[in-house]
DNA sequence: TGTACATCAGTGAACGCGCGTTCACTGATGTAC
DNA sequence: TGTACATCAGTGAACGCGCGTTCACTGATGTAC
């Protein structure tokens, strides 16, 4: 059998300057993070799927991370980094007036969810067995907690604060995962949805 | 090699009367029916795994279903038909106040799916390819509809019971959801936060 | 300046496993005559 | 009443596939002397 030159031989890859492996770390995260996004479930990812999508050797993800387990987490650490830019950026963009605050951040965190709906599964997909993983996101539930409490006029410790910022992070949960799951219900308006909640909240009439 | 009289031989299964098949149907639909219960996830469920479960040869499941996503669609649809009676006995039992009605409702849909985890999030999991699967208990959100048009005391066609039914539904999932998600959050007293939801949407005043 | 060598990044063959699906089968039950 | 046979419920071996993980390897880069 004669070898031909343009063969579909498979390139092997340049291996990274000394110290300099963290090039490839990048590109599996991502690449695990893209099949996360496009399946929105855990259990449909495998090494050996992401090593494809990155076109190396399975044994290579070794290099960087211990097991399938650890590359998700990473991702998932990632994307909850980013759910809490989003809202800071949201809220800090909303300007002074404590209301508007907190419907910045309600709709920041739906438009979040929705945007991203495989990693918004992923994010609150039953743990891997991994432990601290159902801790993620505490900090963003701070946040929620300062604008409701800064809306209600209340101290952030207040019982009432409490039960308002859960009920509220709730709700945008729901919304977010109901939406995915039941794609071809007959929703009303978003915008109608997290306004009317927000106004009901705070004890506001919702406007006529 | 000599066979031992008492060896761990297989039992094999007495087949049913003519015509009587059904038996093994059930008993592969409860099978498979606690795999998802335990897990929660559709994927980590097999035909195999079923049929070990039930103790009978994989193949006998193709006799009842015609493959692994049948089986899994008749436990969702079943499941959903017990979450619809749920609701109809919670809201036969909260006697004719229309308020006392919707907050057993909402306790209610609460109730069935932090008592059975594994199966909620299977029934809003992504559908499997599955055409129809979207459609799943749209029965029951109808009943909560008219529930709250009569606790608002509005015509169920009203945009505004639109909006306040799709809202209280997509709470009760979130919160359902999201408790199930994240078990060792601090949670607030679960009646109180069902409560204060319902006061608020019908435009009560919490009670202090 | 030159050379031997350790190190680091990445490879690829091989393993054992669980999976869905196929196919020819077994054997008791009921029916035709 | 007896016997041949169709039918129905269920079996088990075999297939090809994708998986996680192991292990010995390759080859360029940097370092010691």
């Amino acid at each position: 059998v004669t070898v031909l030159p343009d063969e579909q031989t498979p390139p092997r890859r340049m291996p990274a300057r000394r110290g300099k492996g963290e090039a490839l770390r990048s590109e599996i995260l991502e690449a695990a993070s893209d099949l996360l996004a496009e399946s929105g479930d855990v259990a449909t990812v495998s090494l050996r799927a992401v090593a494809r999508r990155v076109g190396i050797a399975t044994t290579s993800i070794y290099l960087h991370f211990p097991d399938l387990d650890a590359l998700i987490l990473a991702v998932k650490r990632q994307r909850f980094g980013e759910l809490g830019e989003c809202l800071e950026t949201a809220l800090a963009a909303a300007g002074t007036d404590p209301v508007a605050g907190l419907r910045a951040v309600g709709r920041g965190y739906v438009a979040f969810g929705l945007a991203h709906p495989g990693h918004y599964r992923v994010m609150f997909s039953a743990s891997t067995r991994e432990a601290g993983a159902d801790a993620f996101g505490l900090e963003t539930f701070d946040t929620l907690t300062a604008v409701v409490a800064r809306a209600l006029d209340l101290p952030s410790l207040d019982p009432g604060v409490e039960l308002v910022s859960t009920n509220l992070w709730t709700f945008v949960h729901g919304l977010v995962h109901l939406r995915t799951a039941r794609p071809s219900f007959a929703w009303p308006d978003l915008d109608a949805q997290i306004d009317d909640m927000v106004d009901r909240t705070l004890g506001h009439r919702a406007p006529d």
